[in-house]
DNA sequence: CAGGTACCCTGGCCGC
DNA sequence: TGCGGCCAGGGTACCT
């Protein structure tokens, strides 16, 4: 379940060998995993996620973004929460740079492959990239669940600081190691809603990069329960919660990202650690690693929530 | 703004 | 052994 700290891992790992590469031709083999990418002029008719292709429609999907991938020099990797992007050398209808976006979803990878490397599983779009450094290489994205997509799309300056953003992230919020993310701002915005306080940590707009498993270890160390009204956050306590999910985020960068059921992988397919360091998340029915009262799970916002139901009592 | 539900998808797991 | 059904999960759409 990649997450903040697994799209980082993906990255960093992939700045070396992408930045100053240029894609020498690029297939795709699963027009699914183009969700996100909108053809330009001469359009397939069709809107992007959620919109189930025709055939036709992926056919032409996959030749639009085929060609205009290819010849394209790329930059060095960003990220602002779970989007991913290469800066191109590419230009959009209005002159705006392209980027090819990546959002890994619920099982997406990227993976950084020998020339000759035999398929992984999965691998529904790649690239031949060739480097000046490390020659030629593959760029497979891999998605079993397809949930994840690759696309072209224009970058535009960002309207909440330095940088750019393209279009399709034009709506997230900055990440809490974006050194613009502004803490009062989210304290506040947090500190001001009735939802759960799970489900505004959930909530891109406010806040990017967490996904299920940070949310719940970050509330696991802040003692609170994932549907404490935002409002009963105190002040001192809501600056708790986002020093302590930076702690996690941290800590889980450091151990490589958390792959559950191995769907999360780094770039030459390695698993990351986190997991043997998980307090709450996936642990229902173990001893809560604080007091040993078994940790519970409930369904919240259609997602599960695990908890302590001692340490982390619901404040109303 | 809040809440609910549905959808996109696969594969693991359950019960029969 | 096999099959049908359920579930997880991020992001979004759309309804009340």
């Amino acid at each position: 379940m990649p997450e903040l700290p697994e799209v980082e891992v993906v990255r960093a790992g992939l700045a070396p060998a992408v930045t100053g590469a240029r894609v020498v031709s690029a297939q795709v083999m699963d027009p699914r995993a183009l969700k996100r990418h909108l053809p330009t002029a001469g359009d397939d008719g069709l809107g992007g996620h959620g919109v189930t292709l025709t055939a036709a429609a992926g056919a032409a999907r996959s030749a639009d973004f085929e060609r205009r991938v290819t010849g394209l020099t790329l930059a060095a990797p960003e990220r602002r929460g779970k989007f991913l992007w290469v800066p191109t050398s590419g230009r959009s209808a209005a002159g705006e740079p392209l980027a090819l976006l990546a959002h890994l979803g619920m099982s997406g990878q990227v993976l950084l492959r020998a020339h000759d490397a035999v398929d992984d599983r999965h691998v529904r779009i790649r690239l031949w990239i060739a480097h000046p450094d490390h020659g030629e290489l593959r760029v497979d994205f891999a998605d079993q669940r397809l949930f994840g997509s690759l696309a072209l799309d224009a970058l535009h300056p960002a309207n909440d600081g330095p940088g750019v953003i393209p279009t399709q992230a034009a709506h997230i919020a900055r990440d809490p190691l974006d050194q613009a993310f502004d803490d009062a701002r989210f304290i506040a915005a947090l500190r001001s809603r009735t939802s759960g306080v799970k489900k505004l940590l959930l909530d891109q707009t406010l806040i990017s990069g967490v996904g299920n498993i940070y949310a719940d270890e970050a509330l696991w160390r802040a003692r609170l329960h994932p549907e404490t009204p935002g409002s009963a956050v105190g002040p001192r306590k809501a600056v708790e919660l986002l020093a302590l999910l930076r702690a996690v985020f941290a800590q889980a960068l450091v151990e490589g990202g958390t792959s559950f059921d191995a769907q999360y992988v780094n770039v030459n397919g390695q698993a990351g650690y986190f997991a043997h360091s998980l307090n709450a998340y996936g642990r229902t029915g173990q001893p809560c690693p604080r007091c040993g009262t078994p940790i519970k799970r409930i369904t919240f916002g259609g997602r599960g929530s695990h908890f302590c139901p001692r340490c982390q009592k619901r404040r109303t």
